[in-house]
DNA sequence: GATAATTAATCAGTATGCTGATTATATGTA
DNA sequence: TACATATAATCAGCATACTGATTAATTATC
């Protein structure tokens, strides 16, 4: 049984995808043992519309790194759960606002507990130091590739605030 | 805009699914651009067939870590793409014997730069001594949650190369 | 103010990746 | 040998993720 050029199982590649798959699961299993049925990337979008009432799904999309075509399906079964509302926005006819509903509220902080303990149990073999590193590791090497992905991160915009027409008196004033 | 308890941004699960899409995305990317159409895990799967002559689809599932579902697509695909011969185990009538064509492997030989190139764009962040570090940090954190997830690494059992009835002879005399 | 270029959302299509079920075959046990 | 159990592959169903196209609306340019 040769071995292959190099072995598969080493290379960054399939790393970045076996430590997203654990984190995954162990998300899946966190969040079910809660008694919630949140997935990792509904959980990001209700969260960043809860800091951001309003926000359309593009900027939404920049901001959490997901293609804006992932978003539309994923806003749709938030929406169906009854975690959201998605209205026409009355300064750009094309887009659609989003706010989160009581009952996304009360999903989004019930299922904190569970999200905090996946994140401990997916880096479980590693210190508080390693476990420092190897995030200040990814965030530099996610930096530096950004670009290179058709989702990048994009900050929110000063005007997604605005959006629901409602931030505006307590930004800097 | 009042700051979310922990910024998505910075929680573990959603760096690794930030890692990953890059990853995947130059992968495509340095593939495509060397003329070549494959994905990460049928480069995956194409490279542990060659490596293991016969192997059956479970054994190729655990050997890259993949869920076996997962598998039996991505195996149609390459049969269909005409890089992997499939065929009836004749030990075990429930299993299937997979065999890489000599178009797999012209394939696989001639991909081997464009995979290599795509790890290093992914590590273009992290000098030599932080990737190495990275990839520690990331193996450690992995073999410790390697049974969270559903599709957990398995090293080939001792009968795998028997599988197709030629390694036993070059094993060990 | 007409027209071109851009943008937000969506859609069709493809490939992962998972859960849970089914089918066919093997294996263990009474 | 009969029967329970286990295993390999597959399937249906759902949710990401992507590419590339379309539609509707906005913005830029002349």
């Amino acid at each position: 049984m040769e071995r292959s050029v190099k072995d598969n199982n080493d290379m960054p590649g399939h790393l970045a995808r076996r430590f997203q798959q654990i984190a995954v699961a162990v998300f899946h299993a966190e969040a079910e043992a809660a008694g919630y049925d949140l997935t990792p990337v509904q959980y990001a979008a209700l969260a960043a519309i809860s800091a951001n009432p309003g926000i359309d799904q593009v900027t939404l999309a920049g901001l959490i790194a997901y293609d804006r075509t992932t978003i539309t399906g994923v806003v749709d079964r938030l929406v169906q759960k009854g975690f959201l509302e998605r209205r026409a926005s009355k300064r750009d006819r094309r887009a659609r606002e989003l706010e989160i509903t009581e009952a996304g509220r009360e999903t989004l902080s019930g299922i904190m507990p569970a999200v905090e303990a996946a994140q401990r149990i997916m880096l479980r073999g590693l210190n508080a130091d390693e476990s420092e590193e190897l995030l200040r590791l990814l965030r530099k090497a996610i930096a530096a590739g950004n670009e290179l992905s058709r989702a990048p991160f994009r900050e929110a915009s000063a005007d997604v605030a605005k959006a629901a027409g409602r931030i505006e008196s307590d930004r800097d004033g």
